[in-house]
DNA sequence: CTTGACCCCGTACTATGGTACAGGGTGCAT
DNA sequence: ATGCACCCTGTACCATAGTACGGGGTCAAG
């Protein structure tokens, strides 16, 4: 029993015009069709988006995720390809939290010098923006 | 003497499109014009988009400076509303590095569960994304 | 046999922050 | 007076990840 789109995309937990979307990005395979068009999903392709929205949540990209399918099924690549990219992916999003924790730094220096009185006049948080360095 | 718009440009660091770009959306004043409809530039408008460079650089986005350049013209606003806006970024920023970490967290346990050898079909870090939870 | 829920396609639109033309006009120096 | 750098407008395009909608066809229950 094949599943239509709009099953999928409840069971998966995406909206449908989601799923098409995923299929126009080559996320998922173009399903084989009934004789008046409608698509008929087996019923692996539920798991198949769950995985994507797991690497999503990971912080990959569909465009990575693409990547990252393609490797499962390519017997002629190793599982060090695997490591290598989740390496990857962990340094990029490390030096991601490095870049926020500077902001965050020097954010709350304007704020300390921010006595949070008086006319935006005097604000010492827009003086600083407006400073030329 | 105006600055045109090329030297405006030059002068704050930013694309020349960039700049009529800003003027599009609000963030810089549409200058006047000379009779053949080039662009006139007061010199404050470098110090303009400086600010706009920097606040950028701290995680605002456009529209939060658009509010952030309002917040100093209008006198009836006080530094304290610029003082809470700093602190909802901080807030949000150290919610998005909340994230990030975690993120990385999940991250590093799959790279650790991976020896590095072997097919894609046996690799536990594909595996543990194809989990059905 | 009709009504409502579901499906089809194609296109346009959202937000974000720009970038890249095409097809002109202008300003200045040689 | 002509060549080159610079400027103008308007529109379209980039990536990212979808969402919305119009105008139609289909399926199943009552």
């Amino acid at each position: 029993m094949a599943f239509t789109i709009g099953a999928v995309a409840k069971l998966s937990g995406i909206g449908l015009e989601t799923v098409r979307f995923y299929e126009r990005k080559g996320l998922i395979a173009e399903p084989p069709r009934t004789d008046s068009g409608y698509r008929q999903y087996p019923e692996d392709v539920v798991a198949r988006i769950r995985f994507i929205r797991r690497a999503k949540e990971l912080g990959f990209t569909l465009r990575e995720i693409i990547e990252l399918l393609a490797l499962r099924v390519d017997t002629d690549i190793s599982c060090a390809d695997v490591k290598r990219r989740t390496e990857e992916k962990i340094t990029v999003i490390e030096e991601k939290i490095g870049d926020l924790q500077k902001i965050v730094k020097a954010l709350k220096v304007l704020e300390a010098s921010c006595s949070g009185t008086g006319p935006t006049s005097e604000c010492p948080i827009l003086d600083t923006l407006s400073i030329e360095e």
